[in-house]
DNA sequence: GACAAATATCAAAAGTTTTTGATATAATGT
DNA sequence: ACATTATATCAAAAACTTTTGATATTTGTC
């Protein structure tokens, strides 16, 4: 019955999700996040060739949607993928390429 | 040895289809597609509700990323989906949720 | 051939995301 | 207390995407 409002607001979650994931420098973020447990703010900031505020940008952007989390530890901040959501997402194939 | 650059290209590669991915006109365009075999522009405008050359846009989108073909037939076009490159990149779940 | 229907393409407008530089906050070492 | 370092947040600028309305092209019908 409300079916047709489930298919748009599946539409829109999921566009949502993919929205966080179109971005190379998030792809990025995800490959090398897969490869470290964690990482902090100036390590994803230098292996990005990025200035700080932007890399802080993208790393919310994947908070917001779910992807990464992140500890704070004084000024650090520690940023860990959460490689579940992603599994959930993405095919074991394209998990492969994309992580480690 | 070019494996930064391999990361790079990848990275690149992956965030274009995601892009194609990241709305939800496109994502409902997938959806419509994988009930039907094949759909004119016609039927997928009324579907969504958009005008002719917005419903051409976003299958134009999709086309350009490999995650649908076309053949015309008179001056009607028939788009189709190509779900074998969709199941490549994503979850069996997320198909399940987005196809059908 | 004139007319209508289906589509594509184009350029402009509207909307959104990304990038930048400046500034604020909080913790750490002196 | 002071300087430094790590980060977040903000507002403006730049870049990009989506939406619109107009127009062109092709085919099918009278």
């Amino acid at each position: 019955m409300e079916k047709e409002q489930d298919k748009n607001s599946m539409a829109e979650t999921h566009a949502s999700l993919f929205k966080a994931l179109a971005n190379s420098s998030r792809l990025k973020i995800i490959s090398l996040l897969s490869r470290h447990e964690e990482l902090c703010v100036c390590e994803l900031e230098a292996a990005l060739g990025h200035k700080q505020p932007l890399a802080s940008y993208h790393l919310a952007v994947l908070e917001d949607a779910g992807l990464i989390t992140h500890r704070e530890k004084g000024t650090w901040s520690y940023y860990r993928l959460k490689d579940e959501r992603l599994r959930e997402l993405l095919s074991p194939q394209c998990c492969g390429s994309l992580l480690k």
